[in-house]
DNA sequence: CGTGCGGCCAGTACTGGCCGCACGGTGCTGTACT
């Protein structure tokens, strides 16, 4: 960063950006949270935005980009999302170049896409974290001075980074050897504890945070809850058939997802199943078909959405329960973009939940931790990451997310050169135990995050003041688009002056009340952070305890939990 | 943890029920073959 962008007034630097938005790209204004994110990143300050789709998350590094000196790199999630992005900057007539290095493409327009950079001719270049791992891909960068470091759909580093994109938890590593560039991290939904972990994996350094409003007003919220699973099987066909089209219906399973679009095309409805076990091929005829209004319903797994920038889908119904509240806002945050009425329905089993616990219980794999604290300590010394586990044919995958969890427990460190080593005065079984507790706390984590899911599904309270408190906004209710404010019984028809409604809201005590964002300290969990109030319960999320429910009167009669004065940081 | 499937038995000629076991989600990558 030059000492002039350093220098500069929020004001000329707004007005910079207003130019190049308009200039290059033709956007006549930005809206407040895009101007705020690019202010940070063209200062040299790191910033994390969490803005929902549509709200021009990808406007912030283009236009960021261009007025920062070096090149930008882009880490996202997909290549096919690379290639979106790539297409939307070449759109415009005046936007700098824009490539991507990955293995779908020949080496010539790899080697054609790195003399670019080097030459200054591509602003934008988008890699995957996994192109990240290699020296080769890091030297290069590095050579070429890059400015500005975005993670788009940074929730990723949360979601898969632990287990299954380990490369993901080794971007801050990458980001320290490519030069310490500003880094932008983007998303579209994140709750606090996300956020967190987005700026403590990327190491970010006082980052400004700019989160926009989280609520779709426009979107139905509604819960079924069945008892038998042929009920709600049904239910979930019979609603797929009866609202406007188009939909995406979520599985939890590869499975569901064939069973039910066969029981809706067996209806007559074009509807086609996706999941990450069809042929690439099909992949792109199911996912092209929709976005051109071919087809009436999606029935998915979690592996369909990222990407799916399409204006009109009217419903997402769940016919499971998702791992997460993150998962199913992203999820149902696919409805109603054209800002039209949509519904999201969650179709909830109790039983269900039994497959999300086991993937957020999954424990780490002990055998391939062994050999790679077994290595680290009879080597000693520094070691290169893919040479961990090599002679005993440990995939880089399994390596990798093995010595994440060992620099998480604090028993492994990594140099400026990627390489890995243990901590002095660290044993093997220690490293080991302390690895195994780190999981072990990881998964209570995440566990607690799917307790909040079933604690949504039997909210008794507005659903909309629930999910928005999950994600840190403060909302009073009733929302009326929600089937608690309005009971599904009589949909569109409210009577004025209904005795229900009135009850069914919480009476104001005047007892001490935790207000959302309130600092509190348990006797037993420590500290943590109101998330939300609902009836005579609060939602507190503990540092280390994860999301734990409370009600009002124990706390009171057991004196719980103290309120802390000040923040903590 | 819950579900579905194959195998088995019982004991009747077609089906029904029980037991035990395997399986369950997300994508990049590089290499070996056609």
């Amino acid at each position: 960063m030059s000492e002039h962008t350093a220098n500069e007034s929020g004001a000329t630097v707004r007005e910079r950006l207003r130019r190049t938005a308009a200039e290059v790209f033709g956007w006549s204004e930005l809206r407040p949270g895009q101007s705020a994110a690019m202010e940070a990143v063209v200062q040299g300050r790191d910033a994390l935005a969490v803005m929902p789709t549509g709200a021009g998350k990808s406007a912030v590094y283009q236009v960021a980009g261009l007025l920062l000196p070096g090149p930008t790199v882009v880490v996202s999630p997909l290549i096919a999302l690379q290639r979106d992005q790539i297409a939307g900057l070449l759109g415009h007539r005046l936007a700098p170049g824009a490539v991507a290095v990955n293995s779908a493409q020949a080496a010539g327009e790899t080697a054609a896409a790195w003399d670019a950079v080097r030459h200054g001719d591509a602003e934008f270049l988008f890699l995957s974290p996994e192109q990240l791992a290699k020296d080769e891909v890091v030297e290069r960068l590095a050579a070429a001075g890059p400015s500005l470091f975005v993670v788009d759909e940074a929730q990723c580093v949360a979601a898969w980074g632990h287990d299954f994109r380990p490369d993901y938890l080794r971007l801050a590593q990458a980001i320290q050897r490519v030069g310490r560039p500003t880094v932008l991290a983007l998303t579209a939904t994140a709750a606090p504890p996300v956020r967190e972990e987005i700026v403590r994996r990327l190491d970010m350094d006082d980052p400004a945070i700019v989160a926009a409003g989280f609520d779709r007003p426009n979107i139905a919220l509604e819960v079924r809850r069945f008892q038998e699973d042929t009920d709600k099987r049904r239910a979930v066909v019979e609603r797929a058939a009866g609202e406007p089209k188009p939909g995406i219906v979520y599985t939890a399973t590869r499975r569901d997802a064939e069973e039910y679009a066969a029981d809706l095309a067996d209806l007559g409805l074009s509807a086609d199943a996706y999941h990450a076990g069809l042929a690439s091929g099909e992949r792109s005829r199911v996912h092209d078909a929709f976005l051109a209004g071919e087809t009436d319903v999606v029935v998915a797994t979690s592996a369909f959405g990222m990407g799916i920038d399409k204006e009109d889908v009217r419903f997402v119904l769940h016919a499971s329960v998702p791992g997460s509240l993150d998962a199913y806002y992203q999820e149902i945050g696919r409805a109603g973009r054209d800002g039209r009425p949509a519904v999201a329905v969650l179709h909830y089993r109790p039983e269900d939940s039994a497959l999300q616990h086991l993937f957020a219980r999954r424990a780490p794999d002990e055998e391939t931790l062994g050999t790679v604290v077994e290595e680290l300590h009879e080597h000693g010394g520094w070691l290169p990451l893919d040479d961990i586990g090599e002679g005993a044919g440990l995939s880089h995958r399994r390596a990798t997310a093995a010595v994440n969890l060992l620099e998480q427990a604090g028993v492994v460190r990594t140099d400026e050169q990627g390489r890995v080593r243990a901590v002095d005065g660290t044993t093997p079984e220690d490293a080991t135990a302390r690895a195994a507790e780190e999981a072990l706390s990881r998964g209570r984590l995440e566990q607690s995050r799917l307790e909040m899911v079933l604690g949504y599904a039997e909210a008794t309270g507005c659903r909309r003041r629930f999910l928005l408190g999950y994600f840190g906004e403060p909302y009073e209710g009733p929302c009326d688009t929600c089937d608690v404010c309005v009971p599904a019984s009589a949909p569109g028809t409210v009577v004025d002056g209904v005795g229900d409604t009135e009850d069914a809201r919480p009476a104001h005590p005047a007892a001490p009340t935790y207000p959302a964002g309130a600092s509190v300290r348990h006797r037993e969990w420590g500290d943590g952070t109101v998330m939300s109030e609902e009836g005579d319960r609060i939602t507190v999320l503990f540092d280390s305890m994860g999301y734990r429910t409370l009600s009002l009167a124990a706390i009171a009669d057991q004196e719980l939990l103290t309120t802390r004065e000040g923040d903590k940081s």
